[in-house]
DNA sequence: CTGTGTGCAAAGGGTTTGCAAGTAC
DNA sequence: GTACTTGCAAACCCTTTGCACACAG
């Protein structure tokens, strides 16, 4: 069982070839990715079996939602450790105005936010736009 | 010429009835709206003539485009003195995952960033979900 | 064998476009 | 009068749903 395939088997998902090609291309890639990039790309499969796979990944904590004010809606890896019940995606997502591609930066958490009386505070998403370090 | 109309030309806007009810009513409710809030509630008008005046309010730095998970886009009126070129909605937005509703607080601003070499910051929304002070 | 995943067709939304008639200035 | 705005119809996405067949475990 190779590494792809023992990351699904983590996070419960069965083997298929099309959730094995949308992985690999997810670890590939390192960016955020829509439905539109892996149409582009994994053709031998079914525009609504890349929809399905994205909710099972979605749901079983293997990729998680990028905030993206391109309109659609764009996905990228989880670290490691993510389950459906524990998600770790408090980072900055950095969205390049040069190149167009959206990706995590880990390393950099989401500061604290100190709210007016009366708000509580659950989750926090923060997009932040610019030049990227390849641009 | 009233406040509405007074605030439409300094924005270079035509005064239209649609124009005149759209402004209107973002200054009642002072939330986010979507395309869909206001074909509820501005029944008068067109579908398409509601897009449009969205889209001439947005050009014309009336209005900016609020991050929200939901899919939809959502708008909110800007700051007394945004204008095409110089925007100013630099400040948090919060959802509140009880009441549905979004809106401004402009209070509080977005904490500074420290990204990792290489990247350059042009633009950075924050939008933080929680309960709101009336839920 | 059983439950899950896939492909196809079709339906469902939201958003955009073209064009003729109407309106602001 | 001229340029902009509106309404209507239709086109155009993107996304979801239903169903029969295929496949993983």
């Amino acid at each position: 069982m190779n590494e792809i395939q023992k990351i699904l088997k983590t996070h419960q998902l069965r083997l298929t070839p099309c959730r094995e090609q949308t992985l690999d291309f997810f670890l590939q890639q390192q960016i955020a990715l829509s439905h539109a990039d892996l149409e582009r790309w994994l053709t031998a499969f079914d525009r609504v079996t890349l929809y399905r796979t994205l909710e099972s990944f979605l749901e079983k904590g293997l990729i998680h939602q990028v905030p993206d004010d391109s309109g659609t809606t764009k996905y990228a890896l989880c670290s490691t450790h993510c389950t459906h019940h524990a998600h770790h995606d408090e980072h900055v997502h950095f969205q390049c105005t040069h190149c167009g591609e959206t990706r995590c930066i880990e390393q950099v958490a989401i500061p604290d936010i100190q709210l007016p009386q009366g708000f509580r505070l659950q989750e926090a998403k923060l997009l932040v736009k610019g030049i990227c370090n390849r641009c």
